[in-house]
DNA sequence: CTGAAAGCGCTTACAG
DNA sequence: CTGAAAGCGCTTACAG
């Protein structure tokens, strides 16, 4: 028995053919029971790890599904990415998972490895350049965009439309009486769509042009500080903060009470993406909530439809699984 | 061209063996300057992306890393993580990653999936069974165990000594003066090697027995509220709290405001991991800082050093990059 | 239910 | 510098 012992090895072992065993490995009700007995004896004995990239290679069938994200922490999607990784391994499938930095040549890299790698499916939360786009149409991989509603998908895109939160903010923000709306926007084309599509429809109420602040992404705690400080310089204080995630607004509500300041009575804080921390907070924080789950389901289904051949080349589909505004203390 | 152009249909194109085009990939200084032109423009026109299933299975060399660790978020060596993923693939490398989420078995079928990927290393932050550690062996990958100092390591171990952290903090304490400290405790044996450690030091020093808490992982703002209305109820009210991780500090700290105590005033508190948010928050958390950074530095230096045949099977070793206790406001 | 054999798409000594 | 050919470790029609 050699060092990495192969099918071979085992077969030798047990004395049948190596497409017997491969058929035991793969598909043991058509092997005979006392055959198969016999091989799970020599596989056990042999301490036979199958290699999965010949396997691969000769079933053109791959288990492993690339998973791609600007960053791993302080991101709005990382209770996402965590479902979806676990759903996957769940049902047997390895990921390769890909950090973008929202860099579009990071992620052009990335995909173009997942397709090198022959990944079943390849998941981004992140853009894409059209070149890639043409990659990946042409390597028939499952392609599936979350977060997102882009107007022509690649593959199937499940996420929610961004201007339409910015709207829902904006009127939730007016019907609660806020005069003074501030803006905090993180970088990324997703929540420069919160942010237009909020001054539009704050426009159409009636509102005043509200004051506005950027921040780099990843957005935790980290800016609160100087946002803080910045929004203090304003020459009108705001009433109300809209944050561009969770994080941010537990930073600004901290911030806030070192200054000595109420929450929401002084200012009012809304926060992007009802990560778990922003039910726990004092006060609570009102924000939005993306169902996550359903997100994963949706891309699981998407990928276990393909491999079980129900559907060839998936059709380009959007799914919209929505969002919710859940009002809380902190507005 | 067919539908996935092979290394063969680029050959074809460029009217020379497939030899000399696997050449021009992979080493293209011995392919002549000419021909290696002709072949890029081959590969342009064919749209031709390599499959690295094939490339690895017949190099046997893989460029794939397997990286585990328990939890994707509210995870102390959450920066750690995405450091790593970052570093590696900086140096072309994918990223296999693995949620063990605490669960033995699971991380033994994760590490078996690495191992019949082939990949180069394993690099892990939790424990493996004695079984998988025989698989991880003989299959001579480069195994590394990051965050923890384990007595008989099974490859490279990157870590520092838990125990020596909980003495540090009960020196610590015990300088500052407090003398009800509170611990809570994380599950996980490397929380409780620390918790051991700080009990044993603490009654050396002649402290009376700590009151004690114990929350699951992952432990961020969620166990805050819990935690902190069981300390109320304690007979003796604690002067310092020592936390497993700074999210959870950041909990307490939040609910010790909402509760009019000031920190540390009227109840100081210590976190674990200097992440960013103990340095910003008000107060600040002082906090045991570990240098993730230099802990990647040493894996991918122990990686690198197998991949270009420095090293071929890599000595069993340990390395201790040690911590750093930081004192801040909070304690 | 099982075996012999071709093939998956590459790499790599071995020659030249 | 380049080509012909064997081989990496599996899977899968095709027979039987």
């Amino acid at each position: 028995m050699s060092e990495r012992p192969t099918l071979d090895d085992v077969a030798a072992e047990a004395d049948v053919s190596s497409a017997t065993v491969s058929r035991y490995l793969n598909n043991p009700r058509v092997v005979a029971k006392a055959t198969g007995e016999i091989i799970r004896a020599a596989i056990e004995k042999t301490g036979y790890i199958p290699n999965l990239l010949a396997s691969e290679l000769a079933s053109s069938k791959s288990r492993l599904v690339a998973v791609l994200t600007p960053h791993l922490q302080d991101t709005i999607f990382n209770d996402t990415i965590e479902a979806m990784i676990e759903a996957l391994s769940a049902t047997g499938i390895n990921v390769m998972l890909g950090l973008t930095g929202n860099s579009p040549a990071r992620a052009d890299e990335l995909i173009t490895a997942a397709i090198s790698r022959r990944a079943d499916a390849i998941i981004t939360t992140g853009s894409i350049t059209e070149h890639t786009a043409e990659l990946v149409r042409r390597s028939k991989t499952v392609f599936i965009q979350m977060w997102d509603l882009p107007e022509k998908p690649i593959g199937i895109a499940v996420g929610f439309s961004h201007p339409a939160v910015g709207r829902e903010l904006a009127r939730f923000v007016a019907k609660r009486g806020y005069q003074c709306p501030h803006l905090i926007t993180a970088n990324g084309q997703r929540a420069a769509m919160r942010r237009d599509a909020f001054l539009e429809e704050w426009k159409l109420l009636g509102g005043e042009t509200p004051t506005e602040d950027a921040v780099d992404i990843p957005s935790r705690f980290g800016h609160g500080r100087g946002v803080f400080a910045r929004i203090r310089r304003l020459p009108r204080m705001p009433d109300v903060v809209i944050c561009g995630s969770d994080y941010l607004a537990q930073a600004i509500i901290v911030e806030a009470h070192a200054a000595n300041m109420r929450v929401p009575d002084d200012l009012a804080v809304i926060g992007f993406g009802n990560s778990s921390l922003a039910g726990e907070m004092r006060p609570t924080i009102t924000t939005v909530e993306i169902d996550g789950r359903r997100i994963v389901r949706e891309a699981i289904t998407a990928i276990t439809a393909v491999r079980n051949q129900t559907v060839r080349t998936p059709a380009e589909r959007i799914i919209d699984v929505g969002f919710r505004l859940v009002a809380r203390e902190s507005a």
